[in-house]
DNA sequence: AAGTATTTCAAACAAACGATTCAAACAGGG
DNA sequence: CCCTGTTTGAATCGTTTGTTTGAAATACTT
């Protein structure tokens, strides 16, 4: 079996991981086919054995290869080049919808993270980890930083999981969607509209928060 | 084969049905085993193909069964009771909750409605219409009284697939949901509060659209 | 160029899958 | 009681699954 860090060199490794990427966002683990990967990948069988050492390894490499492929966003600058919050949370909306839903094509990490919520394969903790919570966590940073200090943690918390919730709606249920609203089109303009509509709508449940807790107290 | 409506008079075929109810929601319908059905049902193997044809028609079967479980709410009644329209909506909302997700044990149905739309078997558009599109299309109009006639069709479309994405949301990302925050209980007690926020999250939107709309005028 | 290690390939493997068979058990009517 | 149609059960069928094998091909080193 091979290093971790030589997967991407070998010519081999690199095609099998592509083509396991497609197979498992397809049907998830367990209905992956290995037949349909390896020749998908137009490589032998016996490669997923020799490389990865059978079907979970290469399933756990894909985990890996994918969680680790889009560079973090540079930590360093908090506010870079002065935009309003309301602006940074729509980029990041559109930055989650990019990443697990995909906008020029259907991301895999995204649909390979929802068949492993639905049916889990025991690596969903650390692929959640590496991917999802950070997004999740600098979403309810902005949050705090729109709604101030009144607002208790969970309900920004529930806020930050409200916003995800709608922008993973649009992967899960994209079937149902294009039945439901049928004029609904998955084109590349859509995604901007999209990110500004999810944060719009957001923004304003921000908004009847704070009020309701003004109207509490 | 068994005529349809004696599918549910005879014990073996209701044994058989409950079963594989769970079975599917667990696994989607092509990593779901017919043995592991049968098992669970303590019925005979050949039983799956003699009253439904088959693991195909066993599916078929089990999807009627749930989509044409729960008795459709009354329609005769507009205005029950005279509640304002924001309860009636976070009535709605408990009830996809509740239907879906499910409020006591976690819903067969959303969770195979789940599998069904990441790895489509082509039975995904009678039940998205028999069961989801109702709900969706009530909550819209829900909407369109809350928000009033200026309010584009459109927006208050995108805002019911809103609120229905933060439902799904608590479907699918169960485990991510309490590994993220692990203080949240799936008791029986949070969903209403769970109906409550998503309400009032929602309710903020859709004043926020209407703030935006009349901005733009 | 020879020799060694690495990688690929067609073929075959056992295990698990859904589906089928056929005799036995059962129920109801004559 | 016997006959007829229905339901059950253990055994088995042909396929498909992931995995293994051993030889051939390729790459690398000296």
């Amino acid at each position: 079996m091979l290093a971790q860090e030589d997967e991407l060199q070998n010519e081999t490794c690199r095609r099998l991981l592509a083509a396991a990427s497609e197979e498992f966002a397809r049907h998830g683990y367990a209905s992956a086919r290995v037949r349909q990967i390896v020749d998908a990948a137009k490589v032998n069988v016996a490669a997923v054995n020799y490389h990865f050492g059978g079907k979970e390894g290469l399933y756990r490499a894909t985990l890996r290869y994918l969680a680790g492929r889009p560079a973090p966003a540079p930590k360093g600058v908090v506010n870079r080049r002065g935009r309003s919050a309301e602006e940074r949370l729509q980029r990041r909306v559109y930055a989650i919808l990019d990443r697990f839903i995909g906008t020029d094509r259907p991301s895999p990490l995204g649909r390979i993270i929802a068949h492993e919520a639905m049916d889990p394969t025991g690596n969903i903790e650390s692929l959640i980890g590496d991917t999802m919570r950070p997004d999740i966590e600098r979403i309810q940073a902005l949050l705090r930083e729109i709604a101030g200090p009144g607002v208790p943690e969970r309900k920004l918390a529930h806020a930050a999981l409200g916003i995800l919730g709608q922008c993973v709606l649009y992967l899960y249920a994209r079937p149902t969607i294009e039945d439901l609203s049928p004029g609904f089109a998955y084109g590349p303009e859509t995604w901007k509209a999209l990110a500004a509509q999810i944060t719009e709508f957001s923004l304003g449940g921000i908004e009847r928060l704070q009020r309701t807790l003004v109207a509490e107290k």
